[in-house]
DNA sequence: CAGTGAATTTACAGCGCTGTAAATTCTGTG
DNA sequence: CACAGAATTTACAGCGCTGTAAATTCACTG
């Protein structure tokens, strides 16, 4: 059995092609009359649209991508689904695209092979230069997410990470601590995250009066739960003492936890820990974390809203919005009494 | 600027659409001058040809959808990481759909609205009984995952539930527990994932010549972490006695490992724990989980291989495959000494 | 019941691409 | 250099749907 199409159904029903496609569509100008018998042959032929031929004729295929390096990495599942969820609601499908977090997976989507799949693009990139994320043919639209670099032809959004950085340390001071330490970023070059991270930490040391110490900043041979946990076992086996850690993020965070432990070192007691990201284990290890939990739903909205306003033909200049943060205060870090 | 079509280019390269079409292919019989001339066009355009025309005319869209219920959960979120890639290499995208593990969720999947959107469903039900299922237009080649209901109509992979599920308990008794309790199923009416889980606790004590005690089976009011860290506190607040879990997933581990933390009990001391799916943070926490590790990569290989054959024409009753699946040992419940 | 404007329905022409089968060009041979 | 057979290229139709504009029907009014 062939796969029925709206011919067929037009012909069951005795009715023209364009009728039953007002039918499927729900076109308000139709009689109840013939409504009522176009959607019983839709319903006895089991009748399905085609997504091409709709997308072909419309110029539109009701899909976003949402592109970033990794979905298994906890704040990009949890970005993910409530993306997921929040276009959908919108009418729009997700194809998911992971980078690997390599350049040239980054590149393959930024120089996107394929038109017309998908009506416009998410993209959390974690290593393309300004420059390069301009360069891209403007065909489909787009927003970026996050703290990367944000040329000024492109819609983007994201949180004020020097702040936010600032604000873990300036905490951290407030408990007492005098010797913070930084964990997580690149051992060689920095991405963005960790470079606008650095910043804040080096400002919120500065507002609380601390002395940069070089020695404090703990990298990590990629960046992962599993690497960080290994950063802080050697800083600690080589003598290095610290009182707090900054983590660059809740991976790290759960690393260097795990690390501290290990070596018999009470959180927050010796060592008082933040995350970043606030993902839902955050709330689960124990001890607890703190974390700087992004207004994810915010992000995610706004970069819908301008999606859809760029699908819908706006072409200006890009926009760049800031959405809030908060710094959680959870038992690793908890709030000054 | 109008986009581009495949028209435009073989205008500028002298030659027809189809030729073109072969070149953007890379069909074999084409000469080294005309593909040369014609690369050369496609360069100076920009061309990129487009999906939906593509796949009206060929009638595959090169895309999969990937269905469960929630990618923030750690699992799936793993298992998408694992079948993007995978698919990616055989050239196929994914398109992530949540149902929120809503039955509503789970029908529309299976009564599609759409056609000719994806080539193949990848699906892990729920909740969704194998009669339902089972009704599914057989339009679009679906695999099933998981240890849910298997309609012999439908291929299926999975790994033992009933055998993994008496090796973790088998392996506590080993460690010399006697009073071994089970955490993490529904309150009401059990998934279809429980159930069998059950079934392999059970199992496991019988093999292991211990009673079955009802009272050790700690329901957990919806299934994550929080509740079952929630469903723990409760039974040792009302005097409940073991000295080993058994957890339905990591999560409900994570939970119970939470619980026996704050309330002073030590892990795997007083209490061992085995949690179940092996995600990533299971090596992270302290101490760290033992778990169930399925053999994810087998498992969506196969599932992709019977897509495969499903969407190049094989038309036979469904498959059913069983992959292997690795009780990890860790320190919540390490090794027999 | 003709006449009017509004509501409903229709015919038609593509959207951009590829499969088919036929046409053309090329290659090597005698 | 003619010719068969292979290699390459092409014309054409159509995948399934929707936008447009025109055609038809409807509901009232006078």
């Amino acid at each position: 059995m062939a796969k029925t199409r709206l011919q067929d159904v037009a012909d069951v029903a005795g009715v023209s092609m364009k009728t039953v496609s007002n039918v499927v569509r729900g076109y308000e100008h139709v009689s109840e009359k013939t409504r009522l018998r176009v959607q019983q042959a839709i319903d006895d032929l089991a009748y399905r649209p085609n997504a091409s031929g709709r997308s072909l004729a419309t110029g539109r295929s009701g899909m976003l991508a949402l592109v970033f390096s990794d979905v298994s990495i906890p704040y990009y599942s949890e970005l993910a689904h409530l993306i997921s969820e929040l276009a959908s609601d919108r009418g729009y499908r997700l194809l998911l695209e992971q980078t690997s977090g390599t350049l040239e997976g980054e590149r393959a989507v930024v120089s996107a092979a394929e038109g017309g799949l998908v009506d416009g693009v998410i993209f959390q990139p974690s290593l393309l230069s300004s420059a390069e994320i301009a360069q891209h043919r403007g065909d489909v639209p787009f927003v970026l997410l996050g703290e990367g670099p944000a040329p000024l032809s492109v819609d983007h959004v994201m949180i004020d990470n020097i702040a936010a950085a600032a604000a873990a340390t300036s905490h951290l001071a407030r408990l007492g601590r005098r010797r913070i330490a930084f964990l997580g970023h690149e051992l060689g070059s920095q991405t963005q995250t960790s470079k606008v991270r650095l910043i804040g930490y080096q400002n919120g040391l500065e507002q609380a009066g601390l002395p940069l110490d070089l020695s404090l900043l703990i990298a990590s041979r990629s960046v992962n739960a599993g690497e960080s946990a290994q950063a802080v076992r050697e800083a600690l086996d080589h003598g290095l003492e610290f009182d707090a850690i900054v983590c660059r993020d809740d991976l790290a965070a759960f690393g260097a936890l795990r690390a501290l432990q290990e070596r018999g070192l009470r959180v927050p007691e010796d060592v008082a820990v933040t995350g970043w990201d606030d993902v839902a284990m955050a709330a689960l290890v124990h001890p607890s974390l703190s974390s700087i939990r992004p207004d994810t739903r915010t992000l995610a909205t706004w970069a819908l809203d301008m999606l859809e306003e760029r699908i819908d033909g706006y072409d200006g200049i890009g926009r760049h919005r800031v959405a809030d943060f908060e710094l959680v205060l959870r038992e690793s870090a908890p709030a000054v009494s």
